[in-house]
DNA sequence: TAGATAGTGAACGCGACGTTCACTAAATGC
DNA sequence: GCATTTAGTGAACGTCGCGTTCACTATCTA
């Protein structure tokens, strides 16, 4: 739901609501059945203000998800029980990939080379979920229960990996069975101070 | 290349033909580019020579994934050596999803919803795998190099998926060093016997 | 050797792409 | 407040690949 009849938009005004209507459309038919023509229906413009702005699908999706990216910039608070802050995150991560940015993602997969290009949009979401990972080690580690051992950015970034990898494989994001499967199995085992047997 | 001049083929020499033009046609310009008519001119087939087999481009890249599967599959000795033969069934990996096949399955991820056909090519797919590296962790069981618990199906899987991760996300498959990462710092000490400190 | 079967290649309508253009609404300057 | 510039609209266009169809022909079978 965008504005009602606000007249002919412009400038900002005008890309915000296409890229609103991006992320719907993208939420509702997905990347592989996303039609330049409908976003612009749906936003009510016409193609060429599109294609003003963005050269492809490609990358008016990628504008979408970066726009959307930046309205959820959620803080984290760890609370120092490592294993309930990861599944917090994981979650997190689950409940994203189910939106529109989710389908953005699976999308890149198909057309994502090994180009600067793809890197960039990587970091863009990698980067703050090892931020998060890495805040809730740290107060592992501060009260004792997390190895120090467990900051290398391979295993600060084995569970968010896992969930991606869940997620374009099937398709559908992780259930939390599988959350704590991953927590059980793989990730608490490899973090926590070996216990002396 | 395929024969030369074979006058007109039919039935499963045809096939063949269509299947490797594929496949070639897949490494070169990979799935997104990958267009029916390419294929067809490249195997000297009609059109609806192909259409009369497979209903869609998915049908027809899977067809051809599997064909090539069916090619190559060699048996692999297990020699003890955990963390060796990890590396080579790893590399292995890693070699399969440089060509054509990974290009396959990168394609699919894009229109892989959460279908019953999805699962269908990812049990192919991953079946193989899981059987290898079960094997490699009952030979280390069997001279006490690993921990039986290891045989959970999530952890003989971490492995694949962390390359598979890697690849889909990249764009190409992981590099020795990484490799040699993902056993260092996560797999092995996940499957070790923890070793009485 | 005749008939049945299977492949060829050209043509078709379709839908989406990405571009262009005459028109018009909003912003700007005077 | 009127004239000019800037930006968006919407319809039309050529192009491309899809998936289908059809008249023709090569191969197989009996």
């Amino acid at each position: 739901m965008t504005e009602s009849t606000p007249g002919r938009r412009r400038g900002d005004d005008l890309e915000r609501a296409i890229l609103e209507a991006t992320l719907e459309e993208l939420a509702e038919v997905g990347y592989a059945n996303l039609r330049i023509e409908s976003v612009a229906a749906r936003a009510r413009a016409g193609k060429a203000s599109l294609y003003k702005r963005w050269p492809s699908r490609a990358h008016l999706v990628r504008a979408a998800a970066r726009y959307q990216g930046a309205k959820g910039d959620k803080h984290f608070e760890p609370s120092g029980d490592v294993r309930a802050d990861l599944a917090r995150v994981m979650r997190r991560i689950a409940a994203f990939q189910a939106g529109p940015d989710g389908e953005a993602i699976r999308g890149f997969v198909g057309e994502l080379t090994d180009t600067p290009e793809g890197e960039e949009l990587r970091d863009q979401i990698e980067r703050p979920r090892l931020r998060v990972v890495a805040q809730v080690f740290e107060a592992g580690i501060a009260n004792g229960t997390v190895r120090p051992e467990a900051l290398a950015p391979r295993i600060v970034n084995l569970a968010p990996s896992l969930m991606t990898h869940y997620f374009l494989t099937r398709g559908k994001p992780a259930p939390p069975e599988v959350i704590d499967e991953i927590l059980d199995l793989v990730v608490m085992p490899l973090i926590t101070e070996r216990s002396p047997e």
